[in-house]
DNA sequence: TTAATATTGTCTCTCAGTGGAACAATAGAT
DNA sequence: ATCTATTGTTCCACTGAGAGACAATATTAA
C-alpha cells in the first residue's frame, strides 16, 4: 500500500503539537475529532527519514493550519508504555477507511516529540488531514478527553508555556501585529488562569522596552481610547 | 549476532546523558573515549521495546555510575540530520572489536532524546561499557570536542541546568548529605560561571526555608567554623 | 454647552527582596 | 592576650511589585 508507506517514514516516531489561539478571551487549542469513534486527538504526525525533526513538525502544523512561521517550542518527549496500545490505533484507522495489517508499522510503540505553537487565531484557516473527519478549536479548560496519553500532553505543554510566558516573552504571538494593552493582559491571564492587577502590568510591559506604540484605536465606547502596541522587531 | 539484537531495541531512537558531577570547585560531565579512535561521546543507549524510555536511561545511569535515585531532567530531543553519520559509528563498533554489517540498524538514522543527572561526585563508581574504553570526568570548560551532535547536547543541557537551578532548587544534588554554605555556593558559581555575593547568597538560600542547619564542621583551620547543612526533606 | 460615565494612562505610597558594605563572632596560630 | 581569616548577621540604599489614587479623554446624557 502506498498510505504511508514505512519506507519513508522513520518508525517509532511521532510528534504530537499543542496549538494554542486566543479567541474572545478564551485560551485554546486545536483538537481533531474522529466522528465514527467519537474520539478526540493532537494533530500530529511522522518524520520522514530525510526530514529534520523540526521539519516534520512545521510541515504537519501547515498542512492543518495554512501557516508558515509559526512560534514553536518543543516541551518534552513521551516515552511511557500508556501509549502503546495498538487497537486504538486499529480503530482509528478503519473507521477512517483506511484498513491497516495488524502487524503494520502504525500499530507498533511510539515514542512522541511534544511541541506547542502560539499562533493568530484569525489567520487561520483549518484543514482536517486525510484520516481525521474535524479539526477545531477547544477552550483550555473545557477540553474532551483524549485518546492515549495526549491529557497529559496538553497539561505538561501548558504548564511549560506558563514557565516560558515571561522569560521568553511569547504572549504577543497569540495576538494580531497590533493589539491594546487590555488585550494583551488577556492573553496573559488566559494562559497563567488568575487574574493580574492592570497598573502593575501595564508599567512591567512598558519598562521592559520590548512594546511600540502606535495610533489610538477608537471603538465608538464612551471612554478614553486605549493606544495600539506591537511587539519591536530587534 | 546476539550483540544489540534489533529484536530487542527500538530502532531510531537514542538516548544521551549529560551527567553532571561537581568536584575540587569545578563542574564536570561524564565523557567516554574510544581509545581506537581517539573519539569522545556522551554516555547514552537505546530504549528495549519492553521498557519505558525513563527506564532505559536510568539504566543506562546505573551501569556507567553504579547509582539509583539520582536526579534526572529531560531536557531536549534532538532530531536534526546532522546526527546520522553511519561511517562514524561504523568505525565505533569496528575498534572495538564488534563490527557490524552495513545495514544493521545502529547504521541508521537516530533521534537521540537528551537527559541531565545531577549526581554525588564521591559516591560515583565509573564503569565503562561494552563498546568504550573509557570513562571519566571532564571539566566542563575544557572538555574536548565531541562526536556528531554531542557538543550542542552538552550546551543544551547546560543551558537547561543554569535555567532550572533557582527555580527548581537542584544545586544541592551535587553535594554530599551534609555541606557547608561556601560549598553550596560554590556548586552555584560554577553552573552559573560567574562570582555570587557571599551575604546575599547566604541570605537567599536561609530565607527560603529549605536548608536544615546541624553542628558546626572543624576543619583545623584557625577561623570560625561554618554550619553544616541538609536540605529539608519534604 | 455642560455634566456624567467608563476606561485608560500615570503617579504615589508602601513593602519585600537584593547589592553592597560594615560589623560582630570565633577557631586556631602567635 | 592578641592576631588572622573566615563566617554569621545587620544596616542602608535601591529596585520592582502590590495597591490605590488621580488625571485624561471619548462618548453619552442632560
Amino acid at each position: 500500500m502506498t498510505f504511508l508507506s514505512t519506507l519513508d517514514y522513520l518508525p517509532h516516531i511521532a510528534f504530537d503539537s499543542v496549538v494554542f489561539g486566543f479567541s474572545k478571551g478564551k485560551l485554546k487549542i486545536l483538537l481533531m475529532e474522529y466522528h465514527a469513534t467519537g474520539w478526540f486527538a493532537l494533530p500530529g504526525g511522522f518524520v520522514k527519514r530525510n526530514e529534520t525533526l523540526e521539519e516534520a513538525v512545521k510541515k504537519g502544523l501547515f498542512e492543518r493550519t495554512g501557516l508558515h512561521d509559526v512560534y514553536l517550542d518543543q516541551f518534552h518527549t513521551f516515552g511511557s508504555l500508556e501509549r502503546f496500545k495498538p487497537e486504538v490505533m486499529k480503530r482509528i484507522f478503519e473507521a477512517s477507511n483506511h484498513p491497516i495489517d495488524s502487524d503494520h508499522w502504525l500499530l507498533d510503540r511510539f515514542l512522541s516529540i511534544g511541541y506547542y505553537a502560539l499562533i493568530d487565531h484569525e489567520k487561520v484557516t483549518l484543514q482536517p488531514d486525510a484520516i481525521s473527519d474535524s479539526i477545531a478549536w477547544y477552550d483550555i479548560d473545557q477540553l474532551p478527553s483524549l485518546i492515549l496519553d495526549h491529557d497529559k500532553i496538553v497539561q505538561k505543554a501548558l504548564q511549560t508555556l506558563r514557565e516560558n510566558l515571561d522569560r521568553k516573552l511569547i504572549g504577543g504571538n497569540l495576538l494580531p501585529d497590533r493589539f491594546t494593552m487590555n488585550e494583551l493582559q488577556a492573553v496573559y491571564e488566559a494562559i497563567l488562569g488568575e487574574k493580574l492587577r492592570r497598573t502593575s502590568f501595564q508599567r512591567k510591559m512598558l519598562s521592559m522596552d520590548i512594546l511600540e506604540r502606535h495610533e489610538k484605536l477608537f471603538t465608538g465606547k464612551s471612554h478614553k481610547a486605549p493606544y495600539l502596541y506591537s511587539f519591536k522587531t530587534q
